[in-house]
DNA sequence: ACAGAAATCATACTTTAGTCTGACGAGGAT
DNA sequence: ATCCTCGTCAGACTAAAGTATGATTTCTGT
């Protein structure tokens, strides 16, 4: 979630402006003041049209003041779809429930021993099932058995 | 990518409140018309007050229809979008381009041996740089080096 | 009851992986 | 000119990973 506020003109440069601005407006209805234009029309419309003058001002500066700030909110899509083991492809590659669990613990990147004490079987029993996953996807490092298991569709 | 405006207010709303608004105003103003304050204050003051107040106004409605604009990007995160790497991510956790070419090579299942081989490099070489990979995402093997990487978003 | 698969373990051994230390040249930055 | 990073390499060593063989148990299906 971020958010930008990239203003083109400062805070205290529109203030300025805005200042000259109605500055200048005074002048010009003094001069009107003194022309026949106050008299000729009603104040009600004087003062309307000097309301709406100010109130497009107004939203104009608001905007200019705040329109780049965007809040950007990143939607994760697809880590929303929660992975789950299709049992043929398994099966398919011959892989026994035991020897995807350790899989899975290689993926994450864990030693052979910590999967074992996570296990609670003995580093014998790990490498055997390790040894085992190498013949059934055809690899020879526990780095490709991850590769070749998410070519498969066995890991997220 | 959607743009979501959701404003409490609808925009008809607004107008038809501002109206309201404006000829409230007016009579106000017309009953100031006839009591001793339009005469008894100068009129530029009077103007500046009005053109004020408006503005105010406008900048309130301009939040009012703009602030709650929220941009929510689904970001592609796996799936068709080819990967490009994030230079930020990478100088960000200081790896050098080499020791990137190293990383990806590690991830597709490569031995050290053969990651020497493809890079007509030496094998110490290769050693030099997976360590310095595992110091900079702070892993202690090759395999969880690949997990890293791939939850800090440097691999795909 | 028995074959066979699965899971467990061990021991011995080989091969990678990873650590540590130190070194050197090239190129960019100050 | 010199500091620093990067990329390169080596040697020696420790720690994992992986192989090979063989063994035991448990469970399933016939």
């Amino acid at each position: 979630m971020t958010v930008k506020r990239k203003s083109n003109l400062s805070f205290y440069k529109l203030l300025l402006l805005y200042g000259i601005g109605i500055a200048l407006l005074l002048l010009f209805v003094k001069y009107l003041d003194y022309g026949l234009f106050v008299r000729a029309v009603p104040f009600e419309i004087y003062v309307g049209v000097i309301a709406l003058l100010f109130t497009i001002l107004g939203i104009w500066m608001g905007l200019k003041l705040t329109t780049p700030k965007i809040k950007t909110i990143q939607i994760p899509s697809k880590p929303s779809t929660k992975f789950v083991l299709d049992k043929n492809l398994q099966s398919a590659k011959g892989i026994s429930d035991r020897e995807y669990e350790v899989l899975t613990l290689i993926a994450s990147g864990r030693s052979n021993k910590e999967i074992a004490d996570e296990l609670y079987i003995s580093l014998s029993t790990v490498k055997t099932h390790t040894s085992h996953l190498f013949e059934k996807l055809d690899a020879k490092r526990r780095t490709q058995v991850i590769q070749k298991a998410k070519e498969a569709g066995l890991l997220p």
